[in-house]
DNA sequence: TAAAATTATATTGTGCACAACATAAATTGG
DNA sequence: CCAATTTATGTTGTGCACAATATAATTTTA
């Protein structure tokens, strides 16, 4: 309607845009510790749900594209945290599982998670609807 | 406390990510007929509301420092949307101007802004609430 | 079963994003 | 006024992020 739409301040994607950059800055020191970056720990998590996945796997859980995991993929076997082998049913494929110092790394990646959520400064139930709403918010868009 | 806190799933963090990633993908078929990019869009922003602005004052408004800044400036130029010039004044600084280009663009961008806030599917007022959440988190997140 | 289509991953090129470092102009303190 | 510091911007190197393309293995179909 009036100028106030195009406001910078105004803008929700903005707003989550700048939200999501404060999030991994948050992350940053803590992951450093860890060796990894932001997009490391996200596969991390994955990994450290399932154990084993495949690039498509990890990819749709994440929504990222193989251009990204690919070479993300190859820094953590370097790192030592996975390892990366292809598979002997369907060649095509490429089975990424936990080393035992990947898995052993789960207990600090908790202790990050529960940091940085106290670190939000919201509630636990107040975090939860959050949640649900950045979820429907996306969904949203994605429709759309 | 559980397994579940470890899950990808109840990371608020995640759902952030995602959702900014939602909005970028979102906009850039409207942008791509604008011919740039989602970083270069929210610069226009910056300057449709201010007109003039030096690099500082734009990275200060959008949280970027000049290593993303200097080429994505340089881009903008390239398009036409902006002059650099370095100020008589004070020739450290160097001022971004909008070019007539530039600023007749100013309409585009309120459509495009408008047509996205519809595609997040949520009314005006709780979409100014889910933004006020939004800043507050960032700013929780910036302290810590 | 041989050709066509699909699937899984990798590669290349462009554009953010930031740390670390570099440079040059302005300001300040002695 | 001159040296030291601060300020504003730029450059380099690393790591996402994705589109477009490539490659190779599987599956489908004729």
């Amino acid at each position: 309607m009036n100028d106030n739409m195009l406001a910078l301040e105004n803008h929700l994607c903005f707003a989550v845009y700048a939200a999501s950059h404060a999030f991994t800055k948050a992350y940053k020191p803590l992951l450093a510790e860890l060796g990894v970056t932001y997009p490391q720990y996200l596969v991390m998590l994955v990994l450290w749900e399932k154990r084993v996945a495949t690039v498509t796997e990890i990819g749709g859980a994440l929504g990222l594209d193989t251009g990204t995991l690919s070479p993300l993929l190859k820094r953590l076997e370097k790192t030592g945290f996975i390892r990366r082998e292809r598979s002997k049913e369907d060649e095509r494929q490429v089975s990424i599982q936990l080393t035992p110092s990947g898995l052993a790394k789960r207990e600090v990646g908790t202790r990050i998670g529960a940091a940085i959520g106290n670190a939000t400064g919201c509630g636990l139930d107040s975090l939860g609807q959050l949640l649900q709403t950045m979820k429907t918010l996306r969904h949203n868009l994605e429709e759309a």
